[in-house]
DNA sequence: CTGTTAGCGCTTTCAC
DNA sequence: GTGAAAGCGCTAACAG
């Protein structure tokens, strides 16, 4: 079965008697053009079902209308909803996304990146662990680029992302509202910049706060990180710390938590407050409801792809943006039982 | 700020000074080239930090070594964990995924199909609510495709999917068996092509077994949609229809509904049992832990990929691969009480 | 084994 | 307002 010749311009242009480029022009809607020649040409390209080549386009024009997402792992409800705010944004201007997942391989990183942004116009770069080092030299050689979810100063790269400085602070407070002093926060992975910026966070209130106290458990980013961490939460919570309530690197962590917390017959927010951090959409309909601070996944997406077409475009680059999670107070906190 | 023209392989062949065509071997390792010209080319490479264009190279293959995947909802973890292992996988053969999410709005689904086949080697088509016809017009004209989760008949187009009759037949036993007669079917939607699978399974286990009764509700297929139907589960419950076990449509249905129930204070599995469908991350961490039908998310990714992979190669194509969803049984499930 | 040459399908000056 | 022709960067004959 022969693989049938694609439809050519030239076709086009045969069919409807006129030159190649009068076609190219009725395509693009370039110049002016006779209005009998837009209609015998329109009706050629009906007629034979032509679609120019993207890639001869892409040739002569250097750009090919696509920018790539980088991302560690696309089973992470963050980018899973990152990327469906820029997919659908991106459309919106005749661009497609390309998506890459680096496996959580941080080394293989830069050559993805790379690769990536070399069939795309621009790349979106979703690299929490690379050290900031490699990251400004792949930066400066795949520009233009959008970097989520981590600070990254005097590199002329637009950042978009979560404020967890400032959100880790607020869920503290609402912790230290409802009377706990004592609390858990289970780290995630070390080298993540966004455990980086939480435990900033902590560090800041720790400060401003002497009543406080934090102990942290180092776990990970993921159900089981959660669910491994159990025991030395229980135990947290009932040795000598005395913990009343545990901070989770995010929703996961803190879903596991809550899980291996059933099992052992623990009761939150009973006997211990439990709150995660990006309020994934199934926070709500947990047993109990997790309490959570709000991030705009899909938001996020979509000013990604703001800066990615100004860029593109050649625009200046606007200013980092940071979003501030919102809190979502539910029933995995109480107040501190003083029994 | 003037954009560098990016260097060609006609920098490359100036630089080692040997001929384009020269470069273009060693690049491709082609034909047997003097290793001294091999050593030459390649450091010129490198000193100039030359990259082959995409494009050119795109133009005069035909092929651009990219294929698209076509979903309704990026936030579906179905897709999302087969969107995981076909990028995986195709990034072994050192392939890229495009990515196109229809929000869900079906009339669009024909053009981005056929813009993103444009731009890729081949299509993998999520579309389960795509008129069958329509489809087959579709097909007809992305080929290469693969389709995932649907039946589609001399065609030509490989399948791979969920056994879904089997699946929720399955399902209906491990109720039975717990002594179950009475059940609820909690239906997604109506032109979903898996939904109308299960409800296929549902009756050719009804007419196999005339003991049981089902009564369908209509949902949908997300969180919302479950906690939505609570009523009228409850009322089927509690009413005249005196229902002991419910089965969702999914996972996502099925939390839902756990939440609204939780929330009425009816007790799972205490008072009535109630088993999900896709076997989600979260659903063995809910309370209580979610039974449901596992399906290989990443695998039916990965098959997805090796059957696109022989269709870009001009292969035969394998006959549709079916997976059988396997049972997870877990506590939201538990005999019928006859008090 | 290597260089020359002719396109791949399209856009875009440049004449007419 | 329209057509002819020159490339975009690369690969693949074809000579040498």
């Amino acid at each position: 079965m022969e693989r049938a010749r694609p439809t050519t311009i030239a076709d086009v242009a045969q069919h409807a008697g006129v030159s190649q480029a009068s076609v190219s022009r009725v395509l693009n809607g370039k110049a002016s053009v006779d209005p009998r020649i837009v209609e015998v040409v329109t009706a050629s390209i009906a007629a034979l079902g032509y679609t120019p080549s993207t890639a001869a386009r892409s040739l002569v024009s250097g750009r090919n209308n696509t920018v790539a997402m980088i991302v560690p792992d696309l089973e992470n409800p963050l980018f899973q909803g990152i990327l469906k705010g820029l997919s659908r944004a991106a459309a919106l201007d005749g661009y497609r996304v390309l998506v890459a997942d680096t496996a959580e391989i941080v080394a293989d990183e830069e050559v993805i990146a790379i690769e990536a942004r070399h069939r795309t116009d621009a790349i979106v770069l979703c690299a929490p662990r690379m050290p900031e080092k490699k990251l400004r030299d792949v930066l400066s050689r795949v520009a233009p680029a959008v970097v989520v979810n981590r600070p990254i100063d005097e590199t002329g790269t637009p950042v978009v992302g979560v404020d967890y400085v400032r959100g880790i602070r607020d869920l503290v407070e609402h912790l230290a509202g409802l009377g706990h002093t004592r609390l858990v926060y289970l780290a995630g992975p070390a080298p993540s910049a966004s455990n980086r910026e939480r435990e900033r966070g902590l560090a800041e209130i720790l400060a401003a706060r002497p009543d406080l106290t934090i102990t942290t458990i180092a776990t990970g980013s993921a159900l089981d990180d959660g669910y491994r961490a159990t025991a030395e939460v229980i135990d947290a919570v009932r040795g000598e710390v005395g913990a009343t309530a545990v901070l989770a690197f995010n929703d996961l962590v803190a879903l596991g938590l809550m899980r291996g917390l059933s099992e052992h017959g623990v009761s939150v927010p009973g006997e211990v407050s439990v709150a995660g951090f990006d309020d994934v959409p199934l926070a709500s309909f947990s047993s109990p409801p997790l309490t959570s601070m709000s991030v705009p996944r899909s938001e996020i997406g979509e000013q990604v792809w703001q800066r990615l077409r100004a860029l593109i475009a050649g625009a200046a680059v606007d200013h980092a943006v940071l979003y501030s999670p919102r809190l979502e107070a539910r029933e995995s906190t109480g107040p501190v039982d003083r029994a």
